[in-house]
DNA sequence: TCTCCGATTAGAC
DNA sequence: CTAACGGTCTAATCGGAGA
């Protein structure tokens, strides 16, 4: 059997090209994008990354560098970044059937017995630019960990002109190139292990290549033992096609100024088992169990701390969500205290099982009233846009919605937005 | 003592 | 001027409860 040939193709500062789109003025400016409620930097231009901008750090720390050297700072999108997403993924379908999209901006793509290989992957390079205006970078090995690591090198090496294949080297060439690549770059190696393997003397992708099986088993467990034989080239994590299920569906979010009223976390809570349960819908589950969770601000700890947490099997497994938002608000009632200021809630469902049909008929399934009404409510609000149908009147938003002071307008899903040509 | 289950940890992006 | 550090998800492992 020949080597398989693995690549994945990681686009460049994903969020950051996207606003870049329709913003071509930007082009060579600093840009960072933030995470919801303009916490946090979650994406950086290159210029962003040359000043120093680090990855996941608080937006309020940047402000000052970010003043005296004109970065321009935008709120997250998600609208826009998963439309512009699908049109990637769309492309790259098109080299291979054998494609999982692994996240947001991330894809592999089975390649295997592809003739001409190494121009396929340049064209694919092309094409996503010349079609999106995304950059993306290619990374090819036998086994996704090491796909990973080429895409790695691709990005990090201008010489290689955002493609990279592993399979390309030689033995010597191999052992070379991984002793230059620090561990942590390897694919589900993070902080933590990275020092952990440091005490063994294990510091580059090479150590940990070669280093005594038994002893990081024993020591680290079945993931690393995993990681280290996919080094080898030896293939232990397959290539999902097809996403599978959710076993939990979560939903919850920072709010923008503290919440000290109790209907308003309740009003928060209603939004969030209305999106929680349209995403159990579409994947035709019910949930037997619903969690509701509150945190006051851990990064104020001179302000009293209260992170309470409840869970509540549910009676019936359901996808209902005015009988989940029954629940989760009573819930709420018994965790609330007074005094407290919230910085955010969720809600969590569990325990998720596929629907099955009721069969109260061998003619006609039997379809419950309830069904019927969370269809209808689904339908609504995708032809006419999510909020069409909501849970509860109270417009309290305001109290508790997360800042978003400097969100691009919804070039493509609305119209109006998109400037003239 | 063994097994089950919920909570915790570590990772990814 | 407020207030000012994300959100979702999985797999493995840990530790206590109950059989």
């Amino acid at each position: 059997m020949p080597v398989k040939q693995i690549a994945l193709v990681d686009c460049n500062n994903f969020y950051v090209s996207c606003e870049r789109l329709f913003r071509p003025d930007l082009a060579k400016v600093p840009v960072v994008v933030l995470s919801n409620n303009d916490g946090c930097v979650v994406s950086r231009s290159n210029e962003a990354k040359a000043l120093g901008i680090k990855m996941g750090q608080p937006w309020f720390e940047c402000k000052a560098l970010a003043e005296e050297h004109g970065i321009v700072a935008m709120s997250s999108n998600y609208a826009l970044y998963a439309d512009l997403s699908n049109r990637v993924m769309n492309i790259l379908g098109e080299y291979s059937p054998l494609r999982e999209v692994y996240s947001i901006d991330e894809c592999f793509l089975d390649l295997t017995g592809m003739p001409k290989l190494r121009d396929v992957t340049y064209s694919m390079r092309d094409r996503v630019v010349k079609w999106t205006n995304i950059p993306v970078c290619v990374g090819v090995g036998p086994t996704k960990t090491l796909a990973k690591l080429a895409n790695h090198v691709a990005k990090k090496h201008p010489r290689s002109k955002g493609v990279f294949n592993f399979n390309d080297l030689n033995e010597a060439q191999q052992t070379k190139l991984l002793s230059q690549i620090t561990v942590d770059e390897v694919w589900g190696v993070g902080r933590k292990l990275t020092k952990r393997l440091a005490a063994h003397a294990i510091q580059t992708a090479q150590d940990l290549r070669q280093a005594h099986a038994p002893t990081l088993r024993s020591e680290f467990g079945v993931v690393m033992e995993k990681t280290q034989r996919e080094l080898l080239g030896i293939s232990c994590i397959d290539l999902q096609e097809h996403a599978p299920d959710k076993q939990q569906i979560i939903s919850s979010r920072s709010f923008g100024k503290p919440v000290t009223e109790l209907v308003v976390i309740q009003d928060a809570l209603s939004v969030f088992v209305t999106t929680a349960t349209e995403k159990l819908r579409a994947q035709n589950g019910h949930a037997a169990l619903v969690q509701v969770n509150f945190l006051t601000n851990r990064f104020r700890p001179e302000q009293p701390q209260y992170n309470p947490s409840m869970t509540v099997p549910l009676p019936q497994p359901t996808n209902d969500c005015l009988v989940i938002n029954r629940w989760v608000h009573h819930v709420a009632e018994l965790l609330w205290r007074d005094g407290y200021k919230y910085k955010k809630a969720g809600i969590m469902l569990g325990d998720i099982s596929p629907v099955t049909m009721v069969q109260g008929d061998w003619l006609e399934p039997v379809m419950a009233s309830d069904t019927k009404l969370m269809m209808a409510i689904d339908g609504l609000n995708s032809r006419f846009g999510r909020g069409t149908i909501k849970l509860s009147g109270g417009d309290l938003r305001e109290k508790w919605g997360m800042r978003q002071e400097r969100k691009s307008p919804d070039y493509t899903s609305d119209w109006a937005q998109v400037p003239a040509v």
